[in-house]
DNA sequence: CGGAATCCTCTTCGATACTG
DNA sequence: CAGTATCGAAGAGGATTCCG
């Protein structure tokens, strides 16, 4: 059973060794931080450095170790992106792109325990996002079609719904066409969307500003916030 | 920053420490075996005994730890079945019971992953009820209405379609008034589920039997296979 | 700048032994 | 049967360094 240490042990990886469906996926992306990683990169490519910021705390060592696992399972592919930004990015592949039902599925459940953040939370405006994008889809009402960008503490996503609520899409850069852009700082506009702080109150205050709204752009946002938190907040 | 261990340290959790609907899912539900562990459970009631069957290689201390946090969280409670069994069990609570469709993603994915299983892997029919459960909804086709018993290597369960295909359920015991029974040992009924053996083959040289069957349950069962194993084999 | 490699400490895991 | 106690092994997580 033993086994000698040859000088390129090709570092057998750990695994619940169940043949089983459920296994078998977190034998993939059930170590810690891979579920995360994922869920960086399920808004767009993403060089190194974003992602380091993306997941505090997570050091330099175990993202590369959990990228190149990710890569040998064709869950991730690395890029270059076009000129003149030229960078190298980290993407999902196929296969990665098809774990959004995970990421949802987590996603809606977690919201149901997520309260105010705390004093050593991190905050970032792009988690936002992939929330407001798993909180849509088909039994969801209130997902009227359009695009919806966002610029929170300098930092821009935008939330694109398809026709009939499904088709929804969230990706952590400016909205090339948006219907209405919501613009302000993360607290603030955590508050809103957790309706902790109605929409009205942040635009009158001058915390958060809007542009290009439509007749009820603004009613359709305020809609997604209700699948936010889900029965906390009543 | 440095705490003095007091005497009734809190033991404080591990947290990615991100306000984030995911992350916080994670936090309760993201570490090693948990998830396992809830989709043991979310085919019904399991006694610690039974846990452990349905999970090896997790150890006893890590099982009670796991389940002790899980009911700290809500997510799982104990219960004590009615006479005269009269065991202590553990089962999901409501919020528990909502965590199946993360594992209903989960395995769908995983689907197409899952090749033949290895030497060392290990097999158990109630995964299976799972990977059957998952494979079904309202948008797979096949979706028979009707209830479908299963006894496979000794270990019962079935799995219960509702009307359009939703509705489905899974529950590792026999099943109350079965349309169908599909009877025989786990590496032949895996080799059926997975397509890698016709379920006329299966049952004519004699490895697999079936009960009550009526016209089409037949076809419905193997309708389900298409979805087990997902892209790969075809 | 992007990322890999090293070192060291801490926590968690996993197997077994042990107790109510 | 249902856990607790224990201990070696493995992984996490910082900091720092090296290399292109």
């Amino acid at each position: 059973m033993k086994e000698e240490d040859g000088p390129k042990m090709v570092e057998k990886k750990r695994s619940y060794g169940q043949h089983c469906t459920v296994a078998r996926a977190l034998d993939a992306v059930g170590e810690r931080w891979t579920l995360l990683l994922v869920r960086e990169l399920s808004t767009g490519p993403k060089r190194f450095k974003d992602l380091l910021g993306g997941l505090p705390g997570i050091g330099t060592n175990l993202l590369a170790g959990r990228l190149k696992a990710l890569e040998a399972e064709g869950i991730v592919r690395r890029a270059t992106l076009p000129p003149p930004a030229g960078s190298n990015v980290y993407e999902l592949t196929g296969l990665g792109g098809e774990l959004e039902p995970v990421i949802v599925a987590l996603s809606r459940w977690g919201a149901r325990l997520l309260d105010a953040p705390g004093e050593e939370d991190a905050v970032s405006a792009g988690w936002a996002a992939v929330a407001m994008r798993s909180a849509l889809g088909p039994e969801a009402s209130g997902g009227r079609p359009g695009t919806y960008g966002f610029r929170i503490d300098g930092e821009a996503f935008h939330v694109r719904v398809g026709h009939g609520g499904e088709e929804v899409e969230a990706r952590q850069d400016p909205a090339p066409d948006p219907d209405l852009i919501v613009e302000g700082d993360a607290e603030t506009f955590l508050a809103v969307a957790s309706r902790r702080l109605s929409l009205e109150e942040a635009v009158q205050s001058g915390t958060l500003r809007t542009e290009g709204e439509q007749e009820g752009d603004r009613e359709a946002f305020m809609a997604w916030c209700k699948h936010l938190i889900g029965s906390a907040a009543g």
